[in-house]
DNA sequence: TTGAAAGCGCTAACAG
DNA sequence: CTGTTAGCGCTTTCAA
C-alpha cells in the first residue's frame, strides 16, 4: 500500500541509464545485450545505473528495430479443458529458446481471424495454430511474406502450411480390430459432427472398417453434436435396434464422457474403446480402454516445423502424421453377452 | 506451395500505403483509426491502396507511440492440466475488450519471474498472476510505476496486490462438518506441502476443525508432496493405526486422484470428500463429493479488479475472498462401519 | 479537413 | 573499444 497513491513514475529509458552512468547510449545498448566489447569498467558502471533506477528494457521498441521477438503464438481452442498438446508446444519451445504466447480461439472462426491477426500484427516469430473451420485463405497474404505457419491436429483450408496430425484412421482401425479380436460383429461408433476434420476422418475411417468387415452398417454410425439428447437417441438406435451392436466406439474424450454418463443410468454393458486418453481414464470400473494421440510429439513436432521453416522460408512445406496408440484398461475387452 | 520461394516480400508499412493512395502519411493513420474527420473520398481512396497492398498495421510501433495495448498477461502455472479460472478469465477479459496472453509459469518461481518481466517488458494493460513461492518484492517497482497486478489462487509475498482467492478454511470445515453429519468421528486429511500457501491453509484448518471436535489430532494430517508412496504412507497411517480413520478430506485433485487410485487397490472404503472438483468427478461409483471452488467467479472477479486498477490507480488494495460449495455425489456419505 | 515534422525507446551503421 | 547518427512504423502536436 505504501506510496500508490504517489505521482506515477515514468519508467526509466536507456538514456536515463546512459546519464546516470556518464556513458553514451550505445554504451548501454551494448551492456544490456551482452556485447563482449565494452571494458569490464563501463559494464560496471552501467550495470550500477541499470540497478539503481531499475531499468527495464522495452521490448517494443527493441523488436521494433527488426530483431527476432523470441516469441512464438499458439492459436488453441481452449486454454484450459485438457490441452495436452499445448503443454508439450510449451515445452519444447522453451527448449528452443522461444515462449509461447498462447490464446484461445473458443472454437470460432471469426475468433480465431481476430487472434491470428494480432499474433501477425506483433511480428512474433512464427504461428502454431489449431485451425477452426475450413478456409483459412485469410493467411495465405503473410504466409507469403515468410510468417512461419504451422496447424495441428487438423489441416487449414485453402492454404499450403506445414502440419502435423494424428493418424486418425489408423486409431479407429485399431480400435476396431480390438473390438473383434474380442469376439464383438456389431460395432457402433458415435462421435462428433462431420463438419469438424476429426469427425469427419474418424467417422469415414469406421465406415470403412464395418464395410470391410462385412457388415450391415444400419444403426452404427451416429456422428453430431456432443450433447446429451443426441448422445442418448445414438446409444438407444445402436444398442436396442434389432441388430444391437455389443460394443462402442466413441470418437473423442467429449463423446466418451457423454456416452459414460448416460451408460451409467443404464442395464447396458457394451464393450468400450475411446478415442482420445483422459486423466482419470484409469479411475473408472472398469478402466477405460483408449485409443490415446501422442500429444507430445505432436507438440514437439509442431515447433520442430516451426523452427525449420523459421530457419528457411523455401523449405517444401510438410505434413507429418503421429501415431496413435492403443491402452488397454479393461472397458474395450469385455466379450459380447453370448 | 505456390510461391514461397520467391523473394519473401516486405510487409507494406503505413508509408506505402499513402504513396499507392497519394496522400499524407497522417491521413492514412487517420483512416485507420476510424478518425471521422476525414473526407469520404480520401477514406474511399486509402481503404483501396489498404486492400490492394494487404496492408496490417504494425501494433509494435504503435504502441510504441503509447497506446493501450488491449492486452493482459495471464502468468499461470499450467496451460493445459485442468485450469478453470483460465477460461473464465479469458472469457471475462474479452468482454471487457482485452485479449488474454497466457503463459506458464510451470510452477517455478525463476520462470514466472521470466513470465512476468517478459510481460513488463512489452507494457501490457495489466497482469494476472497466480504467484508461485513466497517472495514478489521483484515486482513492488513496476507497481510502484502503476502497472495494474492482481494476483490470484494465492496472495503475492512481500507486495500489497489486489487478490482473490478461494475461502479454504471455509471449504475444509464444510467438508469436516459433512463428515461428523454422517456419523464420522475420526477423519483424516491428506493434502498438498504446507510450503504451498493453499495446502497450509487448508491443513491449519483442518488441524482447527479437529481441535474444535475434541478428537486426538494423532495421525490424521498428512500435509506433503503428491506422490504415489507418500500417499500410500498416509493412507497407511490413517486407515490401519490403532484408532483409524473412517474418512478422508482430500487437499486438492491431484491428492484426490491419487488417493482414489491406490483405495482402488485396497479393501478399504473409507467416506471421502475432495477439495477441488473435477471433470469426471460424477462418473465415478460413487461419485465423489467435492468442495468445489467458483472458478468462474474467481476470473471474473480477478478481471474486474483489474479494470479497476487500470481505471484508477490509486484506489485501495482490495482481497476479495471467493465462497466454495459442496458437491455431493456420494462418496462423502457413506456411514461409517459400525 | 489535410499535411509536415517531431519523436516513442531502441539497435545498427559508421566513425573516432 | 566507445560515441554519433540514423532510422524502425507509427501517433501526435502544430500549421496550412
Amino acid at each position: 500500500m505504501a506510496d500508490r497513491a504517489q505521482p506515477r513514475r515514468k519508467r526509466p529509458t536507456m538514456i536515463d541509464v546512459a546519464q546516470h552512468a556518464g556513458v553514451a547510449l550505445r554504451t548501454v545498448s551494448r551492456v544490456v545485450n551482452n556485447d563482449p566489447t565494452v571494458g569490464a569498467e563501463f559494464v560496471n558502471r552501467v550495470r550500477t545505473a541499470i540497478a539503481a533506477l531499475g531499468y527495464t528494457p522495452d521490448e517494443r521498441a527493441r523488436q521494433l528495430r527488426g530483431r527476432r521477438s523470441g516469441l512464438i503464438g499458439a492459436a488453441v481452442r481452449n486454454l484450459p479443458a485438457g490441452h495436452p498438446v499445448l503443454s508439450s508446444l510449451d515445452a519444447a519451445a522453451r527448449e528452443h529458446g522461444f515462449t509461447v504466447l498462447a490464446m484461445a480461439t473458443a472454437d470460432e472462426e471469426d475468433r480465431e481471424r481476430e487472434v491470428v491477426t494480432s499474433m501477425f500484427g506483433r511480428h512474433l516469430d512464427g504461428i502454431v495454430l489449431e485451425p477452426v473451420g475450413e478456409n483459412h485463405q485469410y493467411l495465405s497474404r503473410e504466409l507469403d511474406a515468410g510468417v512461419p505457419i504451422v496447424a495441428f491436429d487438423r489441416p487449414a483450408g485453402g492454404i499450403t502450411v506445414d502440419t502435423v496430425i494424428s493418424d486418425n484412421a489408423a486409431g479407429i482401425g485399431t480400435a476396431f480390430r480390438h473390438l473383434r479380436t474380442h469376439g464383438h460383429r456389431r460395432i457402433a461408433y458415435i462421435g462428433d459432427a462431420e463438419r469438424i476434420f476429426t469427425g469427419r476422418e474418424r467417422a469415414a475411417a469406421f465406415r470403412a472398417c464395418v464395410a470391410a468387415s462385412g457388415e450391415s452398417i444400419t444403426g452404427l454410425v451416429h456422428p453430431g453434436l456432443i450433447e446429451p439428447a443426441r448422445i442418448a437417441a445414438a446409444l438407444e438406435t445402436a444398442l436396442l435396434g434389432p441388430s444391437p451392436a455389443t460394443a462402442l466406439i466413441t470418437g473423442n474424450a467429449s463423446a466418451t464422457i457423454e456416452v459414460l454418463r448416460h451408460l451409467g443410468s443404464t442395464a447396458a454393458k457394451p464393450a468400450i474403446v475411446g478415442f482420445d486418453d483422459f486423466p482419470l481414464a484409469n479411475l473408472l470400473h472398469p478402466g477405460l480402454t483408449v485409443i490415446a494421440q501422442d500429444s507430445d510429439t505432436i507438440g514437439r513436432t509442431a515447433i520442430d516445423l516451426l523452427q525449420h521453416r523459421i530457419d528457411d522460408h523455401t523449405r517444401p512445406v510438410q505434413t507429418v502424421t503421429i501415431g496413435v496408440g492403443l491402452v488397454v484398461r479393461g472397458s474395450g475387452e469385455r466379450p459380447p453377452p453370448d
